[in-house]
DNA sequence: CTAATTTT
DNA sequence: AAAATTAG
């Protein structure tokens, strides 16, 4: 499923924006709750970078 | 250190 | 191949 809501992410340059990721997926170590990241893509740049997503952000490609 | 993922 | 991501 595509990503579609926006999240508050902490940009590189330092900078707060409302991206949509291009990717999420969960991050957990064995018996740990772990956290869902998110692959987004730097406007200003155009680089990537992750960041941690809500945790009932539904995972999405 | 562990977890998955993908850009760098 | 390494970096980065979060938090227990």
């Amino acid at each position: 499923m595509a990503c579609t809501k926006p999240v508050k992410v902490k940009l590189p340059d330092g900078g707060e924006k409302e991206l949509v990721p291009k990717k999420v997926w969960s991050l957990s170590p064995k018996g740990r709750k772990g956290v869902k990241i998110g692959l987004f893509q730097d406007p200003a740049s155009g680089k990537y970078f992750r960041a941690k997503v809500p945790d009932d952000y539904p995972e999405c490609s």
